[in-house]
DNA sequence: ACTATTTCGTCATGGCGCTTAACAAATTAG
DNA sequence: CTAATTTGTTAAGCGCCATGACGAAATAGT
């Protein structure tokens, strides 16, 4: 449990890995894995044209990723052209799955996700976390881990991994918990905490939830921008298909990018930061509501119905959200912009506002602002893919395990 | 010429590019040429010990690039520990090399740099290229191009490649000028204006002075922020020994990043762009000088004098630069950012209100700010150096060539 | 001085993984 | 019913690295 799952490295030019027959084996089975599971239905010749490799190599690769359970062979294709007819494969969906879990503020889920990407049993317990301590919440999450690993399994299933997605920062080991301001915890281990007999990772909410943007979205590109609002702004940046994460981890903080330099004082420190003006405390102020007692959901309900003061407040958050990208749309040229996480919910009022701002600021060279179809489901699905994208990946090393 | 030279992409799992026993062979080859550059003369036994390959397989390998010229056999190791010595191996200081040139405003510039990276040969005219037309530049440029090949030739190197530096907005074809406002160009095909005998790539002056600083720069991290200004204010985002350069090439631009939303208006369409506050013509504005007369050199001059006006317009510069960066390593977290090109004479007078500015607003989260040595070299070395690490990156590219 | 030990570079052998070429099977076209 | 086309499999071959053994060249110990 060094590193989260889905991020394994290759190994370029000027790496160490040595390059041998194993490795060439090992990245051609995932290719194989890769072509199947995202064109469908393939036969053999098929993959083999699409990979480049002659279909008398793909047949020995093929076999092993049957004998290993992760491949299946439909039967004959339903012959329409000349020549004989293939033999479909598909992604099999009696394999290994991907165990995704959630620690929310007021809930927890957890999910397990077939090779094929498809949700085939879930459980969810609802009550706040708020305030409570890691034990018994970790102790309540391996339950229904366990509830829904033993529900996969009625469905020929076998857990491969298990991510967990936090509401706070997480350190770079993947596993310990630095701060998560809503539940207040601090330099927690989840490691010992979590269940042993699953390798697991532990990665921040909005992490996973760009990445299930990334692996779900609809024409999601492979370099964009994820902005949501779970604790504080939390923006991440996904380049050429990789989530960004900076030499400590902070990277996509995009709460405490300065708005108006010389506004009101923020807790970081600075002053006239995003959170001032798009956090949800500052929005709910300006609405008219007490922070204390109201959350996120009520504003999308308010504004529904019409409420002026809402509406308000929610169209100077999208102006000073239109400040902050225009900065970080001139550093990345992201080819978009995709609102996520409770932002999705608000994205009808806070859109107008926020796309006059950025249009006006970066004429010419301007980017699309799209509304993630995820919402809330975001972190949890991401978080059961990223294990799924770790056996595509590397089908040998998760073959092994059974 | 479709990409730049240096960013041959391996290709990961998900990618088409199969995986054959040669091209085991080719990365193993550019293992081989990484490591010896890297770490000076070796034997082929450390080699092996360092890129995991066995005694016999480097050997190989060592013969294949002995043959092709890209290595030397420097003889036997001084004895010094137990055991017979090996045999020191070296890159060839008489193989190919690297042709960079640099488009400057003022000036052209080529230098060949040969795989131990040293500069071996270089040219340089002196006199304005502002407004001129693209034709007599190129046709200049590729004499003293011809002039630095044939010196380089009589010391035993050959180009592998050629690459220029262009203050403006290159296309991703690597040929194609989009603008360049100080030469007054737009929409320039440099390719067929090019020595025809070279492979050649065009890219911007930013870019190539980011990656020099990345390959040359001392301790410079794997992901950090460059900050440059030739044309306007150029940054350039290098995350994990990569640049990166946006769906549109557009990455980097830190010119028009909002410091003061409500601040004057900006030729952008936005407002208060730091461009307004830290670009050349506010700051010699805000210093009491005329911008049609004076260029930036002279700010560094007039503030060693000890001119009070300047040293005011540079600080003013230096808080403008330091809102801005706060965003940026908010959004990355970077791990350093540097200050390079025009900004590094400048860095007294900019950094002590450049850095309080940053820390004030990223309490915790500081990322450190340092300056370039290579000053206005940069460009030019980063565009040699790029051909230099193509040959590194893929041997046996190379060798065919010659 | 002489031997044992260590390390280096090379060679022969073998295994592994892909390619090539040939073939039987299953379909369409004429 | 035959020819053409395409699929999947099989056997032979080749390239590349690993293994193990060897001579060469140094140090360490007696």
């Amino acid at each position: 449990m060094t590193a989260p799952l889905h991020e394994a490295r290759p190994g370029g030019p000027g790496s160490r890995v040595p390059d041998t027959q194993q490795g060439m084996r090992r990245r051609n089975l995932a290719r194989v894995m890769h072509t199947v599971s995202a064109e469908g239905p393939l036969s053999r010749a098929a993959v083999a044209s699409r990979i480049g490799l002659t279909r008398a190599a793909v047949s020995t690769l093929v076999d092993e990723l049957i004998r290993s359970g992760l491949l299946e062979e439909l039967g004959p294709e339903r012959p329409g052209r000349v020549g004989r007819p293939g033999s479909a494969l598909a992604v099999s969906g009696r394999g290994p799955a991907g165990i995704g879990a959630e620690i929310g503020v007021d809930h927890l889920a957890v999910c397990a996700v077939d090779l094929r990407g498809e949700i085939r049993a879930r459980a969810v317990r609802h009550g706040t976390n708020r305030g409570r301590p890691p034990q018994p919440v970790l102790g309540e999450l391996t339950a229904l881990v366990r509830q829904v690993v033993a529900a996969a399994d009625g469905e020929g299933l076998w857990p491969a991994g298990l991510a967990v997605a936090v509401p706070g920062l997480v350190a770079s080991d993947a596993r310990t918990v630095v701060r998560a301001p809503n539940l207040d915890w601090h330099d927690v281990d989840l490691g010992p905490l979590l269940p042993s007999e699953l390798p697991s990772t532990v990665d921040n909410e909005a992490n996973f939830g760009s990445l299930a943007e990334l692996w779900l979205g609809d024409d999601t590109p492979r370099d964009f921008l994820h902005v949501s609002a779970e604790i504080g702004i939390g923006g991440a940046v996904v380049v050429d298909g990789r989530l960004l994460r900076g030499t400590r981890g902070f990277a996509g903080e995009l709460g405490h990018v300065p708005v108006r330099p010389e506004g009101p004082r923020c807790a970081c420190g600075g002053r006239g930061c995003l959170e001032q003006y798009a956090g949800e405390e500052a929005v709910l102020r300006a609405a008219g509501l007490s922070p204390g007692e109201h959350r996120v959901e009520l504003l999308a309900e308010r504004a529904a119905q019409g409420d002026q003061d809402v509406r308000h407040a929610l169209r100077g958050a999208g102006t000073a959200l239109g400040i902050a990208l225009t900065g970080a749309v001139n550093l990345l040229d992201p080819g978009a912009v995709v609102l996520g996480g409770a932002l999705a919910g608000l994205a009808p009022w806070l859109l107008p506002s926020l796309e006059r701002e950025l249009a006006r600021r970066t004429a010419g060279r301007a980017c699309a602002v799209t509304v993630s179809r995820l919402g809330s489901e975001g972190p949890l699905l991401g978080a059961a893919h990223s294990v799924v994208r770790a056996v595509l990946d590397d089908p040998a090393g998760v073959a092994g395990q059974r």
